[in-house]
DNA sequence: GAAGCAATGTATCGGAGCGATATATCCAAG
DNA sequence: CTTGGATATATCGCTCCGATACATTGCTTC
């Protein structure tokens, strides 16, 4: 599967860990997974099921009558039934394997949110290195960033200025939210130590994101 | 022209004003413009270039020899030539159109960084409501998020939680970046009223990211 | 002075993914 | 009883991106 699919797989995967679905639902847990906007469409979501079907890691369920409702009168012609997907062992294996040792790059924008959201089913060395890896990803951006400030400050413009300022703000603060994140691994790490399937620590409530200002 | 290129148009158009440029550094331009990362494909520049070419909004010049060495032995055969673009008279319409009245979105995430870019050629009045757009457009978004987090509160996961509370305050930072940005537009517009084509305001140095921590 | 090799430069292709769209069912309001 | 919206499945055209191929400098390094 494609390059950038492939984490709409894992995705996929991970939303049907905890039980079945069928695609609307799907693509409204997708769409709240990684931010309440930027919407996925059908046309990659179907697609993604369908090779993931072939590929035997899941498989689909009707769910028009199973409980309740005997079906009223004719059960057959047209009568289109929702379409409940479902894991199979493999794609529960797939699952893990996708999640214990991430790809050449888990830490890539598009990618990085979804290992993420699965880190509670992640191990916590991978969650460590996920993390790190994203952390030394930000900061070269932020070194680009800081290059290309300095290679324009005679040429400068204002406005462009400006963006690539607030650019460089925005990666550094990225770059300390992962900071926190691995000190708080690294000291749950610590005080309960390399033990296979531990629990995770949760990050610090935070002070919430100072809201009285303006 | 198609969905996303527009924004493609834009920046090409803008950054030919200053001088004519050949693709190559184009590209290097076009990346730096937007942020030093995520480098546009040749896939996309040259079929834009094309078709900026057939709308006859920019031409081609060649420029393998018009400063110093003449052409050595034969004028014949491969040689391949530098193709430098330049604007026309109607590209620079174009340009001013585009710049004046904004698309139907010039406030999406593609777009807005472009038109930024371009605020010192834009004329003040449009500069505030592209600005007034975009953050209409993030508080939505915002409350996008709130939404979202209120709904999972009780079905909540720790790691999908601190991925939209720090979602959440990113877009609230880049809000208040907008509300300062529009305060500056505005008080600039008070001292020196509506007279057309006046000075951009620069929207002040700002403390900088507070670089000691950690 | 040529061999190696990085940067400059132009160009195309396959395919992934998105927006638009078509179709169909259910149910509540009017 | 019909309008309309939420739910639901599915496909198609088109855009854009990564990969790749190519050719031409210009530089170091023997």
């Amino acid at each position: 599967m494609g390059r950038r699919s492939d984490v709409l797989e894992l995705a996929v995967l991970g939303l049907l860990q905890e039980s079945g679905l069928h695609g609307y639902e799907l693509r409204k847990r997708l769409n709240a997974l990684l931010g309440p906007f930027r919407a996925l469409s059908y046309g990659t979501l179907y697609p993604c099921l369908k090779s993931l079907l072939a590929a035997g890691w899941i498989h689909e369920a009707g769910a028009g009558n199973e409980a309740g409702t005997a079906t009223p009168a004719s059960p057959l012609a047209g009568r289109r039934a929702k379409i409940v997907y479902e894991l199979t062992a493999e794609g529960k294996e797939r699952f893990q394997s996708l999640v214990s040792h991430p790809g050449p790059a888990a830490w890539e924008d598009e990618r990085f949110d979804v290992h993420f959201a699965f880190f509670a089913r992640t191990d916590a060395g991978t969650r460590l290195q996920i993390l790190e890896g994203r952390r030394s990803r930000l900061e070269e951006r932020r070194e680009g960033y800081r290059q290309s400030m300095h290679r324009s400050r005679e040429r400068a413009e204002q406005y462009t200025l400006e963006l690539q300022r607030h650019g460089l703000e925005s990666v550094d603060r990225e770059v300390r939210w992962l900071s926190e994140l691995i000190d708080t691994e690294r000291a749950s790490n610590m005080t309960h130590p390399p033990h296979d399937g531990d629990r995770p620590p949760l990050p610090a409530p935070a002070p919430g994101p100072d809201h009285e200002s303006r």
